[in-house]
DNA sequence: CACTTGACCTGTCCGC
DNA sequence: TGCGGACAGGTCAAGT
């Protein structure tokens, strides 16, 4: 579920909800909860308070007094939802899109001493927190192996290129899926992007031009930025920090939209598997 | 080594 | 209405 532009919502919904906070109870369900963690992760959590908010790729990290962190991945359908004091019901413009909580979902729980909680639920149960010293987050194999921020000030099209020359015997759609070529793109901005670069997703990586992996670099970036803007992408579970649903579908030029037509030719959009991954194109503009 | 495929889970939707 | 199968936004391990 959630790419970059959704956890860095989630991210900054966070940053604003529990800095300064304090763990008072902490609830798990299973070994799921907390994996490799330290024995008993209660005495690790309570009473440590939530110092900052930090993302890498698709993984949240919550800063903690101890030095400890917790590391988050969401994968397909993981959320992580707070709830004050106030909830508010239907037709509240704060209205949130999840009901009553814990709820079936729910896979560990964070009690604050203000009496706030903070959820984390994910129904098919392929996400994970773990919490480990805050000094060993960047020796975990996955944050050894991830790619670059696409997002960040001094990531150039030239390096975005040159990190693709890895996969050149793939799909385009394959490589930018990638997370060690390239941080954070999923299914959504991998499809979003390249109909605004006009590649088709099958096409091999080292048939690309170099005028094509700019267009591509900059459609990427733009994507990615104005799904942040819109708060990401609801489909179905999704949500932000306050229980509330993106509205980037509302944008998108070819993702879920098969059957309608192109924004640029008025061709009609389709659906077909690549990288083993649904996939959608306009077929017209992105020729093989 | 590079690349592809299946597994991990639960829920929903579609066709019979 | 019921039931089986396909499918869903991510990543690994295991296979070729």
């Amino acid at each position: 579920m959630p790419e970059l532009p959704e956890v860095e919502t989630v991210r900054r919904g966070l940053q604003s909800l529990i800095i300064g906070r304090t763990i008072k109870k902490v609830n798990h369900d299973t070994e799921k909860g907390f994996p490799n963690a330290p024995t008993d992760v209660r005495a690790f959590l309570i009473c440590a308070m939530i110092t900052d908010v930090r993302r890498r790729a698709k993984v949240l990290l919550i800063d903690l007094s101890t030095e400890y962190t917790l590391v988050i991945h969401l994968k397909m359908t993981g959320q992580m939802v707070y709830r004050g004091e106030q909830v508010f019901g239907a037709g509240h413009p704060n209205e949130s899109l999840i009901g009553e909580l814990p709820d079936k979902s729910t896979r560990v729980t964070l009690e604050f001493t203000d009496g706030s909680h903070l959820y984390f639920n994910d129904q098919r149960k392929f996400g994970w927190m773990r919490l480990m010293p805050t000094l060993e987050v960047p020796n975990i194999d996955f944050m050894k192996k991830v790619g670059p921020e696409p997002l960040e000030a001094d990531f150039t099209a030239q390096e975005f290129a040159g990190r693709f020359m890895r996969r050149g015997k793939t799909n385009i759609k394959a490589a930018i899926l990638d997370q060690t070529v390239v941080a954070g793109v999923g299914n959504i901005y991998a499809d979003e992007s390249l109909w605004g670069a006009k590649i088709h997703p099958k096409r091999l990586v080292n048939t690309i031009t170099d005028s094509e992996f700019i267009l591509l670099y900059t459609e990427l970036r733009a994507v990615m930025n104005l799904a942040i803007e819109k708060g990401g992408s609801t489909d179905k579970n999704y949500v932000n920090a306050e229980g509330k649903r993106g509205s980037y579908m509302d944008f998108a030029r070819v993702f879920r939209r098969e059957g309608l037509t192109c924004p640029r030719c008025d061709a009609e959009i389709i659906k077909f598997k690549a990288a083993g991954r649904g996939t959608h194109i306009c077929p017209v503009c992105q020729v093989q």
